[in-house]
RNA sequence: CGGGGCGUAGCGCAGCCUGGUAGCGCACUUGACUGGGGGUCAAGGGGUCGCCGGUUCGAGUCCGGCCGCCCCGACCA
């Protein structure tokens, strides 16, 4: 039986090869998404929609559990509402789709032109986020104290015209939610943006198994319009760092601009503190970019849309009902299990290809645990388990009666090792750098036609200067993704408080910052 | 928008220099053989070679123009 040559991976160039590419062909190979006749709008395929709405409803029920709820406002927003606050449109203003007439008729050349006669007289831009919008509502929701805190998500596209796009990195259109919440007192506001940045970063890391540092982003950094921005910062694994999310104190910034104003117990009237904080879709790619390996999408239980595939390995047509049987009375007996909040979801595949075709497919798409039934299975009365997080070949025999005993517990040492295998890979290349040159040697591949996988976090001084930020980015494309003054679980961590001088101009500093390329 | 590269079947590519009427691998369909594995054999389906124009008896190939995509910058969740 001659064989052809099985790739070496099943996903083709590997990460060391060509990071990026690698990237692209896990979301082919994993069936998540693909690119569309729009020019940087992708299609979300089943799988990798799956994966978002498992998102979704974690993230969802956490803003309920923290007295949010959920409203929807509209998609356009009168351009003017955008020039109300300064530094929001000038951020803003390079990357927004602006639409200007309500009606098409008959061009020259056959086609469709906008029509003249229905020019908009106020043209209207495609959110690329909701602060204006929103701010316009809670003005008229808000007129007393009493109506404070308001605090609102919705769930929602936006549009931002970015120049180059990715999928589920940066997309011209993507998926997220948007909270936004108006608080009678600072220290509210600003407890409510803490906390939901301690939400993202308990989601990242219970339910996605990524490690994060969080932290406020330097003035350069920050969010058009607020006071100060946080944000949730993954190491990917190029050693890249991902912002997954952030979290704004707006201050009284949009408020002035939308007139949010409230009578407060003495019936003096103020402007009301407010938050805004989301996440994306590129949740989808940073768990792509955590966990995926040479052999495709690698997913937490947490969020996998599926939790086991199941699928038959017929030898002769007389044992099959007995295999199909088994098949059904396993997978019945998982689905009354639970896995955190869900029950048990086990797909069955009994679709005609062979047993080599579905196994690498489900890699591929990364469900956590694979189990084949036989005819040496039925008469043994135990399964093979594969786990996704080991070698494809590696199984467990696991007797019938035991499985839905066995596969939770294996689901949950699945999303512990993928966690703390990310968390390894991030200790492994965050490091203390005191010294300009070791600095830069750290961020400087070796080979500059093809750089390989190199960095990491760097954890140096910053006297605080915009000055001394853009001469690192200008010589190294390295920025400084956040401030922490802590980072759980790591161990490179303990100096961060230290006092030191800063990498570029040497003047003192009191504390260590996270320089990192980033996307 | 600046610099570079590329558009040939669903995906990955060869053919272009030296014009002669389209091919390879994978995937797909059918059948047989297989059977704890991305197997073997056979027979098939699928392409106005990015678009428009020019040169020529003849253009995927040569020339001109346009469009799109990718990579490197600038911008960014």
């Amino acid at each position: 039986m001659a064989k052809n040559n099985p790739p070496k991976s099943a996903i083709s160039p590997t990460r060391a090869e060509d990071y990026a590419e690698w990237f692209q062909q896990v979301v082919r190979a994993a069936d998540l998404a693909e690119t569309s006749p729009v020019r940087g709008c992708m299609v979300i395929k089943p799988w990798g929609y799956a994966i978002w709405e498992n998102m979704q409803r974690v993230l969802d029920g956490m803003f309920k559990a923290t007295g949010h709820k959920n409203a929807y406002f509209p998609l356009f927003i009168p351009l003017s509402f955008l020039e109300k606050e300064a530094e929001h449109v000038e951020g803003f203003a390079k990357e927004c789709a602006v639409v200007t007439h309500h009606r098409l008729v008959a061009g020259k050349d056959g086609g469709l032109v906008p029509d003249p006669e229905a020019k908009l007289e106020e043209p209207l831009i495609v959110r690329p986020t909701s602060e204006t919008i929103i701010g316009a509502a809670f003005s008229q929701w808000v007129q007393s104290y009493r109506d404070l805190p308001l605090l609102i998500n919705q769930w929602a596209n936006v549009v931002r015209w970015e120049l180059r796009t990715r999928l589920f990195l940066r997309t011209t259109e993507f998926l997220w939610q948007e909270g936004h919440t108006a608080h009678a007192t600072q220290a509210e506001a600003e407890e409510e943006t803490a906390k939901m940045l301690g939400v993202y970063a308990t989601f990242a890391e219970q339910y996605l198994a990524m490690p994060v540092v969080t932290g406020p982003k330097t003035a350069s950094e920050r969010f058009p319009g607020a006071v100060e921005t946080f944000a949730i910062e993954a190491m990917m694994q190029d050693r890249k760092a991902l912002q997954s999310g952030t979290s704004h104190f707006l201050g009284q910034n949009f408020a002035a601009s939308s007139g949010i104003r409230f009578l407060d117990a003495e019936g003096k009237q103020q402007l009301a503190w407010t938050t805004s904080w989301g996440v994306s879709t590129r949740l989808v790619g940073a768990l792509i970019m955590t966990h995926a390996d040479d052999d495709g999408l690698v997913l937490p239980p947490h969020v996998a849309p599926a939790h086991v595939v199941i699928w038959p390995v017929f030898r002769g047509d007389d044992t099959k009902p007995a295999i199909l049987a088994a098949i059904a009375e396993l997978a019945a007996s998982l689905r009354q299990r639970r896995f955190g909040e869900r029950s048990i979801e086990v797909e069955v595949d009994l679709r005609d290809n062979s047993g080599g075709d579905k196994q690498w497919e489900w890699i591929k798409k990364g469900v956590p645990l694979r189990i084949e039934v036989g005819p040496r299975d039925v008469t043994s009365a135990s399964v093979p388990v594969a786990r996704r997080d080991r070698p494809p070949k590696e199984k467990e025999i696991v007797p019938f009666a035991a499985l839905p005993e066995r596969v939770p517990a294996l689901l949950a040492e699945l999303q512990q090792s993928l966690w703390e295998r990310a968390l390894k890979l991030r200790d492994a290349h965050t490091q203390a750098i005191d010294s300009r040159p070791e600095f830069d040697a750290f961020f400087t591949p070796k080979s500059a036609e093809r750089p390989e996988i190199h960095g990491g976090f760097a954890l140096s001084h910053w006297c605080g200067s915009p000055g001394c930020e853009s001469q690192i980015k200008d010589d190294l494309k390295v920025t400084i993704r956040c401030i922490p003054t802590q980072i759980a679980d790591s161990a490179g961590a303990k100096h961060l408080l230290e006092n030191g001088e800063c990498i570029v101009c040497k003047q003192p500093s009191k504390q260590r910052v996270v320089f990192a390329k980033s996307y």
